[in-house]
DNA sequence: ATAACTGCAAATCTTTTGCTTACAG
DNA sequence: CTGTAAGCAAAAGATTTGCAGTTAT
């Protein structure tokens, strides 16, 4: 295992908020200085087919490119407040029901899903 | 009205499957030959701004571009068959449940939702 | 040893911007 | 007329590729 792997897969694993791999490139540099973006993209691939982290765009609140997160083992929803842009995250309660009903639906078996939705947080309701 | 508009409208008004840019812009270019793609970037963030038309990554199953559809009256799935990379629209219904549900966990309001689902269709699951 | 991993430069792809000309109301 | 839209060329940002040298096992 080299360093520039453990720094970007420590970042991911530790991070506070979403990463995007201009981020994740900066940081890293911090622990690993020469580290160039070809090797944060191309650990970011590898990770991304083996499944352990996935790729999130946030409804490009902030731009196109993409973020990263460490795969969680339940199905959850992020959301962005379009106010003020800030993510959270809401727990898969309902998740298992949406996927019972496409499953029974569609006759498709699921094997990951990506779900984004945007609105105001409660602050930003006030000050509208 | 310009030509190239009402071109690029019509084509998502009545399209099969979803457009991304490039492809609006093949299309196009057979009604309207010396359109630009200049012209099919700023119509289609004019109606996005406009609330008329949704992007979609379709879990970048093909490339990292968008894909476009008018805005639906109601929220839907799209899944993404894994195999094949066959696009599926699931029904709306398990989606009303869930938006409560978020709204009661995070106390935002949700204005917008965009949700991708990647699986095995029937037919690819057979082929496994 | 040797196969995988790195950095660097250049290429590619999608989308945006600046500017000048053309068109619609 | 007068503002809005179009086309063209060039720029910008994100990501990938080719290649030669380096590192982990």
């Amino acid at each position: 295992m080299t360093r520039q792997r453990v720094a970007i897969v420590d970042l991911l694993d530790n991070a506070a908020d979403h990463l995007d791999a201009k981020k994740l490139l900066e940081q890293a540099k911090r622990r690993v200085p020469d580290i160039d973006k070809t090797t944060v993209y191309r650990t970011i691939r590898r990770l991304r087919q083996l499944g352990l982290i996935d790729e999130l765009d946030l409804l490009h609140f902030r731009h196109d490119g993409h973020f990263y997160e460490l795969a969680p083992d339940k199905m959850h929803l992020h959301i962005v407040c379009t106010g003020c842009g800030q993510v959270r995250e809401a727990s898969p309660q309902a998740w298992a029901d949406v996927e019972r009903e496409i499953q029974a639906q569609t006759g498709y078996t699921i094997e990951m899903a990506r779900c984004e939705v945007g609105g105001y947080c409660p602050e930003c309701q006030k000050k509208r």
